[in-house]
DNA sequence: CTTTAACTATGATAATTATCAGGTTAGCAA
DNA sequence: TTGCTAACCTGATAATTATCATAGTTAAAG
């Protein structure tokens, strides 16, 4: 895939960056590097001290929190737009969640003295940032919450309505991602094999339909029934 | 307690508005209310549109999101110079989290038009209040890690860690906050039955000493090792 | 087309944690 | 003081969830 020059980039206009002035993207594009990441690549390794962000183009990363014990847990994912790594520069600490590609994807690298440079003279995007930063902490707040409080039965529906809203439908009419047992059990925050019995349980009790590796939310409503989505 | 003029207000210097020029710090002061919270007491209610922000200028808040079950969770606590509610301002979105006063408390209301002028025209309050945010989200990430991989009685020596931390010591070298057993349940993320027998077990073990209702963490290195800290 | 490795699945069992029911204690108002 | 209420604690039990062992399945590599 080509690299767009800023000025045209689709991406760049459902990102922070859509704020800059003509004369900040011209900047923005002198020093941007673009570059794949194949599906399983590691994007930004935990604990580094990274050198610049990283501006999703194409896919979707995974980002993760790696224990010692080899649990690991799946925090959130980036898709297009999405900014990786500014708060390790913001806070000037090593990077805490490590990004990987769950799909073939690319991203474009931008130095930390650009980004920087944008924060302190451009305030709008100052404020873009800090919303979409506000945005990421509501959500991490409401799974914070979802792990404190709910069985894992309530908390895969949850799991499962929310990759149905992220990732959308294929033509079968399923989730349009492909995500391994294990990676569903570190998204969910159980273990694999608790995972694929209460994934058994939902499509006997119909609630889901599987199809190869994919599923189909045969039934929403009871789903979000069952999460408690009202809370 | 008297409200300060805010160019004199000490904590105004440890909160984002320290970033202001002399003419908004005139501003804030001519527009801010100041307002004292009694213990038990809601400053934010879940579920409203608030008008403004608080910054707290005494005493603590739990900022916690209850659930339909009755069930709560306590998400962070908020202390002086911290700012409650601007999440909901930006986003238009109703508060999320309800805040009470864990002490008798006070804290100056600061309406969101004045709070959004400061935004639109000042690069580095915004920018101060995204690296602010960027830590509550560190913070956020680092909690739903811990509830998605480790043990209620990790997590418990992890709180009381985080607690030791944040309310420090008092005469006596105990924790310097009283909260009720539901309430460290509530941090915790578990019944407050288990809850219970965890602190007698910590007991046992020797790990904290009671003096009537509070605690003393005797040997913080073995909680730190058994919460597994490295992670 | 085989071999291999990774992934998925299932059963048996143990550990963890929640729930329910019943006490005790501590603080506080009358 | 007495009585009252909320908080704290303990035991018994049930439910949930993790772990371990093992077998089947799929997909990729030679």
């Amino acid at each position: 895939m080509l690299a767009f020059h800023c000025s045209q980039c689709p991406t760049r206009q459902q990102s922070a960056f859509k704020t800059l002035e003509a004369g900040e993207v011209e900047t923005l594009c002198a020093h941007k590097r673009f570059g794949a990441v194949n599906k399983g690549e590691t994007l930004v390794q935990q604990g580094s001290y990274p050198k610049g962000v990283y501006c999703v183009q194409q896919g979707f990363f995974k980002l993760v929190r790696p224990a010692s014990s080899g649990k690991e847990t799946i925090v959130r994912f980036a898709g297009p737009g999405d900014l990786i790594g500014y708060r390790a520069i913001l806070s000037g600490e090593p990077v805490a969640l490590q990004a990987v590609a769950i799909q073939n994807a690319s991203a474009c690298f931008v130095p930390s003295s650009i980004l920087l440079g944008f924060l302190n003279s451009n305030g709008p995007f100052s404020l873009e940032l800090l919303k979409n930063t506000c945005l990421e902490l509501s959500e991490a707040n409401r799974v914070l919450s979802s792990l404190a409080q709910k069985s894992v039965k309530q908390r895969l529906a949850e799991v499962l309505l929310m990759l149905h809203a992220k990732f959308h439908e294929d033509h079968d009419g399923c989730i349009d991602v492909d995500l391994k047992r294990s990676e569903l059990a570190d998204l969910v925050g159980t273990a694999t094999e608790s995972l694929i019995r209460l994934l058994a349980d939902f499509e006997k009790e119909k609630l889901i339909c599987r199809d190869g590796k994919r599923f189909r939310l045969s039934q929403p409503e009871r789903l979000a029934h069952l999460a408690a989505l009202t809370d």
